[in-house]
DNA sequence: GAGTGGTCTAGACCACCAC
DNA sequence: TGGTGGTCTAGACCACTCA
């Protein structure tokens, strides 16, 4: 009698069969998180790749696809495929959907109020897969419209990935903070999750918002990953929606 | 002296050069909008299509990958191409982001509260791509959770395109609006944008969401687009979010 | 087993960019 | 002019569904 196959101790419910590309696709991720190339900068030419992994164009192409749909790469006709970033004109506050009532950009200023390290509570060390206690550094900012202050951002990240992290380092610079983030850190947000309420503003945050105690406020509370699903930065803003509001697109 | 070829007059942002694929795409877009194929039904196999149109089936196949990644179609390996309904369980609330904090399932019930036939405000009106005074259907509804109000909606019609909609029939449907809208008046929500902003709940509000009256609230303006970008509805809803948030995605 | 979508290949040619 | 990504084709084979 023939053995039987021993069957999973748990029903798997991933997929029975990776095809070619997905296994490409793997190889460019591990590339891009091992630091093979930067953010920036260009990758090889798709006939190059598929010279070293020993696969056709078309299927390192298919692999490509995908990893500029999720905006990993970016392609550009004629020039090459480049590491998307969060430094360039193009794609900066490439997470932040605030726009005015009027006009189109945002054009927002930035004034930090306070950097400092901290021990993890126990509710941020969960999201961030660190332990209770475990070494923090916390951000907390403005962002002005108009010389109006709009969102008050408190931002919070593991110790040991922004270990020089300093008020020097965060005024000095300029551009977003997750360009700062690339290039000083090596830390790449390619995807986050928003949790939104309507909450009421409370004494410290009107003070600072210039806003009357319990105006309504839109709270966003923003989990950021990094390459393998691994939570690097927690940050919840409050924005005041008089003058601006959350754009979301749905299809 | 060689003539000189005629600059445009407006120099044109659109792309210089159409190729194949979206050409089939676009015919593909007029084979749905003109109801050769109905939502939930199949379309030809790809082979077929590519016979009609005179093309090879990589070049259909492109194009359906496209109208897929865009949700205007769904591919079922094995089985065809679907046209894309929001009637199915899958694809049930397909346009709501409301989350439970405890558990996955929305599970939301309906409550219909008024259904009835306005003239079209201008800001409304406006929006809708209509003029002022008119005709013009006028909803309004509760989505409880656990047997607590959780959502007030107002959803706005053009009166044009939903002659027969009266409370009788919104009220004997069972799945979501836009199911029915899609079977008893032809009209596919396929796009929209949301508006979302923190509000104080008002008296009226207050009395139906079982809240106080100045209760912060998330107020979710939505405006969905039919084929060709033509917005056929308008929405507020007003989201208690004590006990449920708006889930967001960003990549 | 027939029909569908999904993968992979090889090659030709086009559009765009930089030198 | 050469290199890059972008399009299009033709054909082989694989995975999935259903009768």
């Amino acid at each position: 009698m023939p053995a039987q196959p021993i069957p999973p101790a748990i029903p798997e419910a991933g997929p029975s069969f990776s095809p070619l590309y997905r296994q490409i696709k793997g190889l460019i991720i591990a590339g891009l998180q091992g630091g093979e190339w930067k953010a920036g900068e260009s990758i090889p030419s798709e006939i190059e790749l598929a010279q070293r992994f020993g696969v056709s164009q078309g299927t390192v192409r298919k692999a490509i696809d995908e990893l500029a749909a999720e905006n990993l790469l970016v392609r550009r006709q004629g020039k090459g495929t480049f590491v998307a970033t969060h430094a360039e004109q193009q794609q900066q506050y490439r997470f932040l959907r605030l726009m005015p009532d009027e006009g189109q950009d945002p054009g927002l200023g930035r004034q930090l109020l306070d950097c400092k390290r901290q021990r993890a509570p126990a509710w941020i060390a969960k999201q961030l897969q660190m332990r209770a206690g475990d070494a923090m550094v916390e951000v907390r900012r403005l962002l002005h419209s108009a010389g109006r202050p709009v969102v008050l951002d408190d931002i919070w990240l593991p110790g040991n990935l922004f270990k020089g992290l300093t008020t020097e380092r965060l005024s000095q610079h300029r551009g977003p903070f997750y360009g700062l983030f690339e290039t000083e850190f090596g830390v790449h947000m390619i995807r986050a999750q928003e949790k939104i309420r309507a909450v009421a503003a409370d004494a410290e945050t009107a003070a600072l918002l210039q806003v009357a105690e319990g105006t309504p406020l839109l709270s966003v509370e923003r989990l950021s990953f990094t390459y393998g699903d691994k939570p690097v930065e927690l940050r919840r803003g409050l924005y005041n929606t008089s003058t601006h509001f959350y754009r979301n697109d749905l299809n």
